[in-house]
DNA sequence: AATGGGACCTGCGCGC
DNA sequence: TGCGCGCAGGTCCCAT
């Protein structure tokens, strides 16, 4: 489940595999994917750019193209980005300049590609919450302090801060040592100090290690993304807490599973 | 305003 | 072995 450090990986291996390559054949092999415009102004309109940058917001990669239109990609739960890719399990296939292939894979069937003139003006990111890493403690402080909401939903609340799901809320808790169910306002300025460390932190530490490939996910080679043995309580359930041995717990919060150690998180 | 549930999908692992 | 079912969780949408 792609959250921000998995994108950020995929950006940064984008911009060193395909920034100035252009575009010379796209194949849409499942139509379901391509969210807007028509499957045949998509295919149209892509061929013959060439990828000038890319840029990630939040969960969205974005491809900005030379014909002045963007490229956006999110991968919801179970997309891939491929490059060079073999086509086998291909819902939209890129064909580039180099004679190479993006491949864009989705088993789920719910990520979404759209081509736009202006990325800025979609609903979804004029209504995402600020980057993480673009707040500092006071502000983030000032968020949660009216907050009624429990705080592991409120984290992944796209609208409130953006990038942080299910995986590295549940590990940034863990680490600030909060339980999930806390309503966010009653977190003490130490706790909430705490735990904006701590996301910023374990969001960085994921990135260095190429992400968490729990599931779907994979790099742009295909390799997967090493940050996994490195979480402390995700998909832990029934294993020791490294900290104090406790077992693990997997409880449900918001309809989502998340995990904690009953005893470090209070 | 905030919360809960269902929808979108597929494939995996489980119990019988 | 095989079948049916629950479940995974990013985001949207609707109901309360």
């Amino acid at each position: 489940m792609p959250e921000l450090p998995e994108v950020e990986t995929i950006k940064k291996e984008l911009g060193k595999s395909v920034v100035g390559k252009k575009i010379t054949e796209v194949c849409v092999h499942h139509p379901l994917v391509i969210r807007q415009p028509s499957v045949v102004k998509f295919k149209k309109d892509l061929v013959g750019a060439t990828i000038k940058n890319v840029l990630r917001r939040a969960k969205l990669l974005i491809l900005e193209l030379s014909n002045g239109k963007y490229l956006a990609i999110h991968l919801k739960m179970t997309g891939q980005l491929v490059y060079p890719g073999d086509g086998k399990k291909s819902r939209v296939t890129f064909h580039l300049s180099d004679g190479k292939n993006l491949d864009f894979n989705d088993q789920r069937l719910f990520g979404e590609l759209r081509l736009i003139d202006n990325w800025q003006s979609l609903k979804f990111i004029r209504e995402l919450g600020p980057e993480p890493f673009d707040l500092n403690p006071e502000r983030f402080k000032e968020m949660l302090s009216n907050k009624k909401t429990k705080i592991k939903p409120l984290l992944m609340d796209q609208k409130f801060i953006s990038g942080i799901g299910n995986l590295y809320a549940a590990e940034s808790l863990f680490r600030a040592r909060i339980h999930p169910g806390r309503p966010a306002q009653s977190l003490s300025d130490k706790e909430k100090g705490l735990l904006f460390k701590e996301v910023k932190d374990v969001l960085k530490e994921a990135i260095h290690y190429g992400g968490s490939s729990v599931d779907n996910y994979v790099r742009l080679s295909g390799e997967k993304g090493n940050y996994v043995s490195h979480h402390k309580v995700y998909d832990r359930e029934g294993k020791p807490c490294v900290k104090c041995k406790t077992t693990i717990k997997r409880i449900a919060l918001g309809g989502r599973g998340t995990y904690l150690c009953p005893k470090c998180q209070t």
